[in-house]
DNA sequence: ACATTTTCTGACGAAACGTCAACTATGATT
DNA sequence: AATCATAGTTGACGTTTCGTCAGAAAATGT
């Protein structure tokens, strides 16, 4: 039933062209550097054309993260089912967080402008529910592993503090954290000069501290975070 | 010795009048709804005078995200002057960076953008300093607050590990999760369908087990949060 | 072959940026 | 008081980018 006329299948190429056009003036030339005259410009086609499949800038831009943002998902997905104990596929998905942000730096610093009330009201309800949706099936994974580790006894909540706030906070570390590490990435020096010349490690060290801080089980004095780290890497992301 | 001419007077005190004019649009209309062209109409100089004390919109941003930030730096020196032990002190820095989120919730949104390279490439190296300045301020009373801890024997720090690097920690979770509160403001509900109604009392929650995590006396279960929080908001910001 | 619908195009007006040559005010000097 | 050099002000201008839309071109249906 879904035999689209050779027309409409240029359409849908084309959205996807326009994207990969888009991709690499984003990341080389940031948020103002991406116009749609130049996307035109690029692509050869004609501004209206452009304009026929994202009504806006912040159109492309959004269409932009979701693609990249999914691909998270996926890295998560992938970490959750990580073989091992719930505080090492807590840890799996760290590091996927960590890999991402190393991968996309660009696209994790857009997620934060993407947030900005004057991008949020210009862009369609369907792409707004995409972007949330990523963030929702994110969170979703990693209260799961929470859960586990709940339902293992790895792990004790205090009464009333369910899965969903500690998540929290591993997310405001981790975001937090990453985004102070990029910032400064412009500014070289900045966080060397005192003396944190490794944030990513610093990061993973709080994480631990934090998941210490609520007791989930294996405390991190009583193994080898490298020796974990590695097979994560090697089973996760097939890395050698 | 510093006689200023009456015109100079005048030009002094326009510079800040400026600034006064573009605060509440930036509050209200956002980081991209400031123009030039509106500062000009609204204080009633042409193009050109705004141009002769700012030579570009980001210098203007950054102007008064340096007010705003040094006014940080005061209520962060207030804070460390707690009386009270090490972690209460900490606490009253803590709960000084949440009035300032709270008071100044743009301009903690400003502090970001800010860093964008977009923006810092068109900064004049004056407003650079001053505004590294202020962040470097803000860490060094944080870090003599840890230094304390130490001295009084209220806090061991594993080897290698500076004052520095717990206070990334804390910076990253606490501007983490303020970050998040603010963003899911502007997309009601996001939070609260999460079962995350107070994103605040979490960052307090957070923090409280990080600092537990690394086992700087005395302990959260061990006192009463709620009556140091008073406490603090008695002495440090006044309030009854 | 013709009609109809869909898609494409680039010229257009609006908004904002930043510049600059001409104009005006200031205050120092004779 | 008149003159002049300097400092400060102005708004029109060229540019870029946005987003629109009437008409041209192409695809599709009859």
């Amino acid at each position: 039933m879904s035999q689209l006329s050779p027309k409409q299948q240029e359409i849908r190429l084309r959205e996807q062209r326009i994207l990969d056009i888009a991709r690499p003036i984003v990341v080389q030339h940031g948020y103002h550097g991406l116009s749609m005259d130049r996307i035109a410009a690029e692509g050869e086609y004609s501004k209206g054309t452009v304009y026929n499949h994202f009504s806006c800038k912040e159109e492309v831009i959004v269409a932009l993260a979701i693609q990249t943002v999914a691909r998270r998902v996926e890295m998560f997905k992938q970490a959750a089912q990580f073989k091992g104990c719930s505080r090492y596929r807590m840890m799996a998905i760290g590091q996927a967080a960590e890999k991402f942000v190393r991968d996309f730096p660009d696209f994790f610093m857009l997620e934060q402008i993407i947030q900005l009330p004057s991008v949020r009201e210009k862009i369609s309800e369907k792409r707004q529910n995409a972007i949330d949706n990523c963030e929702v099936q994110c969170m979703t994974i990693v209260t799961g592993v929470v859960r586990d580790a709940i339902a293992a006894e790895d792990l004790v909540l205090p009464d009333g503090f369910t899965p969903e706030k500690l998540v929290f906070g591993l997310w405001a570390l981790t975001s937090g954290g990453f985004a102070i590490a990029l910032a400064t990435n412009s500014t070289p020096g900045a966080l060397e000069h005192l003396g944190l010349d490794d944030p990513f490690q610093l990061v993973y060290d709080h994480t631990s501290a934090l998941l210490d801080g609520y007791q989930w089980q294996p405390a991190a004095a009583t193994y080898d975070h490298a020796a974990v780290i590695k097979t994560i890497h090697q089973q996760v992301f097939g890395d050698e």
